[in-house]
RNA sequence: GGGCAAUUAGCUCAGUUGGUUCAGAGCACCUCGUUUACACCGAGGGGGUCGGGGGUUCGAAUCCCUCAUUGCCCACCA
């Protein structure tokens, strides 16, 4: 049989997949077996391939396949998530090109669009994750708005709401004027931006004194409620009690006193507006101040604003400074550099605005979820670094706003049926809010067209928080048989970033729900950036096409270069030399396999003592290097299990082994020796197979014929096994031993094959002297070189003192021993 | 401003309770070799005051203090 000598990923890995998916090894299904369940962070459902993606899904199928082999019902569950903000504002902006405007179309005509776009990229990033290798459950993919995932949600609304946890509030949030949306705190970027210092003149009512205050936002003087000064500051003495005249407005304001002004800060006096900034919204509160909100929903000016009506912000900063001057009110500017909040998506400077939102209270939800990381490690962070980070941030968590001005989501379930603050009801549907309603009001003549659902939809997060339970279907049936078969699940594999959104989350809705923690493991990624240390970024350019890469590489090589430099945790500096590394790999051992399967085997040639000697310490080395690899995987070091693979394949299989056993050109091989080659190859594979599941199936499966049920995708991990170090430490001193002949002869026309059959010649002859020399000496650890002469002689070198043993079967070894360690004890 | 982490070879990183697996790995580099599995190869080799300084100790990459630099998180001062 003729095999190419360069292996050709594109096909091979297209066949396997599709026999793989064509024989349902991915899929899962409860059984007397343990289960391994991981379920997939999911991909906004738009969202296309990126390295973050690659990474974190190489990860999760290692782990997946691993478990597979090792015998548990391995189940992995994809799907997609909706990503409200993300998924709107594509649609949005597609809407714009075709000329539409969003606000000109009703909510259902918007959702027709979204799941129209919806449906025509939802797929894509699946199939992408296929091309990887990605061994998930397909048959179980859900997508969080699938309506069981929706009505989960919507339950879970109502559960919480039902236990008074969640409520209506009047909350300064950050409003992104481009998407006219509320963003959670976390979605806000703070960019430090050169701005200016505004110090405006107000004048003292009945008075011709003036009070100085700087501001930032001089348009924001439309809102000002409230002058404020520090109490304790000597030079307002005289203000305390009076009021000031808020110039151009005219409004008369108090002017309060609160410790909060730094008296050190501008000129030590502030100017309150309630309405959009948060610390004087809290001023406002404890000073019992008017609010007046100035800004429409686009940030530009409302009837508040006077002649500046309906223009923007930044446009009434420009012109109010104007005016301000001319009015003689300006007292002074000065440059000043200020941190101003943007929205990560529009890139919108935030608004702070007081805003109708539905809020969770999170102080008692969190507290199962902090003693389960943190004190009982019911659920361990891989790298544990991050353990604190989660700890600052639950301790000090905030209610959480859970509503979003948006119609891409699940809509919340509140129905109002009039118009104050409290007639509402939380309800399944429409119908049974009726009914509530009816009762709730005590009208019993209110009828379904009175009732106005809230028009906000929840936060992304408020379905992804479920993931776990609802794929299972274990919120709206949590006695079914999957749930409690699959839950709690085993490992999550995700990147730090989104470790309060959705992980600490998932972690308090597992507790609320079921009382049990939603997995096990959490092993937080690092984030990939490029050589130069740059975050990966559309805008900067420098993110590989992630499927270009496959195409180049192989899915195969492309998993290794990942995981070679990825320590779980740590930012991975991708650089597609790497992927050529694992590329190498793949055809080494593809090469390897070549070697063997051009042998020609005969029955009548006994097995050379080298051969056996050799396979016997790669027996003994595989063994030891799984035991290495279980252990790099229990501790989530996943690429320390690959170089371990790697190190082993290459120089302990390749360079070692082959050459060792390798017949001369054209010479034929014995039998013995080839099928335990065959053996120790097939192990190789199994070791192989979640990192490069590809090319080890391939191999596989080219060894020999193989039934569904026989391929490597469903074989066995090795067990672990107890390791003769003797062995390997023989062997060792032998591969010096022949290093040293080698280095002294110089004598190209030996090859080491023959030298080691001498080696091993000599061993038998003089067995025990000899092997008693060379192990005693291997326990001293001082063996800095050694070299056997071909007479049979061992000599080597401890600590620059030149020693030389003649193994003649007659010597005193402990005696030599002794002779050694009393000399090292003057050295 | 508050908190957390990091700093080890040219690069990316290991180094678990201080001491014979403590100065390591992979890549890169240099030299030589082979072209009858594989140049996506083989055999060798060079290379680090373990960020600076101080301390504890018989002994420190490892523990303590301090400084410097970097990264991340939180909060943000009109």
């Amino acid at each position: 049989m003729a095999l190419a000598s360069k292996y050709n990923a594109l096909t091979v890995e297209k066949k396997w997949y599709d026999y793989w998916m064509k024989h349902d090894y991915f899929h899962s299904v409860p059984n007397e077996k343990e289960p391994y369940t991981i379920v997939i962070p999911p991909p906004n459902v738009t969202g296309v391939l990126h390295m973050g993606h690659m990474l974190n899904n190489t990860i999760q199928d290692v782990l997946i396949r691993r478990a597979r082999l090792q015998g548990f019902n391995a189940c992995w569950v994809p799907g997609t998530d909706h990503a409200s903000i993300a998924t709107e504002a594509k649609v949005v902006a597609k809407l714009k090109a075709e000329g539409i405007n969003k606000n000109d179309i009703t909510r259902d005509e918007f959702l027709v669009h979204a799941w129209e776009w919806t449906e025509q990229y939802g797929g894509t990033i699946l199939e992408q994750l296929k091309k990887l290798g990605a061994s998930c459950d397909w048959k179980r993919t859900k997508f969080t708005m699938d309506p069981e995932m929706s009505e989960s949600v919507i339950e879970s609304f109502i559960d919480l709401y039902n236990k008074g946890l969640i409520y209506r509030g009047h909350r300064m949030v950050n409003w992104d004027p481009e998407a006219k949306t509320t963003l959670s705190d976390e979605e806000v970027i703070h960019e430090e931006r050169q701005g200016f210092l505004y110090y405006l003149n107000y004048k003292i009512e009945d008075s011709d004194e003036v009070l100085t205050i700087a501001t930032t936002r001089p348009e924001t003087i439309f809102g000002d409620t409230a002058i404020c000064i520090n109490p304790n500051d000597t030079r307002f003495e005289h203000l305390k009690g009076k009021k000031a005249v808020v110039p151009i407005v005219n409004r008369v304001v108090p002017i309060i006193e609160d410790e909060y002004v730094d008296i050190e800060f501008g000129t030590g006096c502030l100017k309150v507006t309630p309405a959009h900034d948060e610390n004087d919204k809290a001023l406002g509160d404890k000073h019992s101040l008017e609010v007046i909100d100035i800004f429409n929903d686009d940030a530009s000016l409302n009837d508040f604003g006077l002649h500046y009506k309906g223009k923007d912000r930044f446009v009434v900063r420009k012109e109010i400074i104007k005016e301000l001057e001319e009015n003689g009110s300006l007292f002074k500017t000065e440059t000043h550099i200020n941190k101003v909040g943007t929205s990560e998506r529009t890139k919108a400077v935030i608004e702070p605005r007081l805003s109708d939102q539905w809020f969770l209270k999170m102080q008692d939800l969190v507290k199962p979820a902090i003693k389960a990381v943190l004190e009982d490690e019911e659920i361990k962070l891989f790298p544990k670094k991050f353990e604190n980070t989660y700890r600052h941030w639950m301790e000090n968590i905030r209610d959480w706003n859970i509503s979003r001005q948006l119609w891409w989501g699940q809509q919340i379930p509140a129905y109002f049926y009039g118009n104050g603050q409290d007639d509402f009801v939380v309800a399944k549907s429409k119908e049974e809010a009726l009914a509530f309603a009816k009762t709730k009001s005590g009208k019993p003549q209110l009828t379904i067209d009175d009732l106005k659902q809230d028009e906000d939809a929840l936060d992304t997060w408020f379905s992804s928080w479920l993931w776990p339970m609802s794929v299972f279907d274990g919120i709206r049936n949590p006695d079914n048989a999957e749930f409690k078969y699959y839950y709690p699940t085993n490992d999550l594999v995700t990147g730090p970033d989104i470790l309060f959104f959705w992980v600490a989350r998932m972690i308090i809705a597992g507790y609320e729900y079921t009382g049990q923690k939603p997995f096990s493991n959490v092993y937080l990624t690092g984030l990939v950036r490029d050589k130069q240390r740059r975050k990966m970024s559309k805008s900067l350019g420098n993110s590989p096409d992630a499927l270009k890469l496959i195409e180049d590489y192989g899915a195969d090589g492309v998993r290794v270069g990942l995981l070679l430099s990825a320590p779980a945790g740590n930012d991975l500096m991708f650089d597609e030399d790497l992927c050529q590394q694992g590329k190498s790999f793949v055809n080494k051992i593809w090469n390897a396999f070549r070697l063997i399967k051009g042998w020609e085997v005969d029955e009548n040639i006994v097995q050379p003592e080298a051969s056996k000697v050799g396979l016997n310490w790669y027996s003994e080395r595989f063994k030891q290097t799984v035991a290495e690899i279980d252990d790099h995987f229990s501790k989530y070091r996943i690429s320390d299990a690959l170089m371990a693979t790697y190190k082993l394949i290459w120089d302990d299989f390749c360079s070692w082994l082959l050459e060792i056993v390798k017949p001369a050109y054209g010479e034929p091989i014995d039998k013995i020796t080839y099928d335990a080659v065959i053996k120790a190859l097939e192990d190789n594979l199994r070791i192989l197979h979640p990192f490069i599941p590809f090319a080890s199936e391939e191999i596989w499966q080219n060894i020999t014929d193989r039934t569904p049920e026989e391929a490597l995708i469903v074989s066995k991990w090795p067990e672990s096994e107890s390791v003769n170090e003797i062995v390997i430490q023989d062997f060792d001193l032998a591969m010096q031993v022949i290093t040293g002949v080698r280095a002294i002869r110089k004598d190209k026309n030996i090859s080491f094959k023959e030298q080691l059959e001498l080696f091993v010649r000599n061993t038998e002859e003089f067995s025990s002297t000899f092997n008693s020399v060379i192990y005693k000496l291997g326990n001293l650890s001082v063996l800095e070189e050694t070299s056997q002469s071909i007479e049979g002689a061992l000599s080597f070198r401890v600590k620059a003192n030149e020693y030389f043993i003649p193994i003649t079967g007659a010597i005193d070894i402990d005696a030599e021993i002794d002779k050694i360690k009393e000399e090292l004890a003057y050295t």
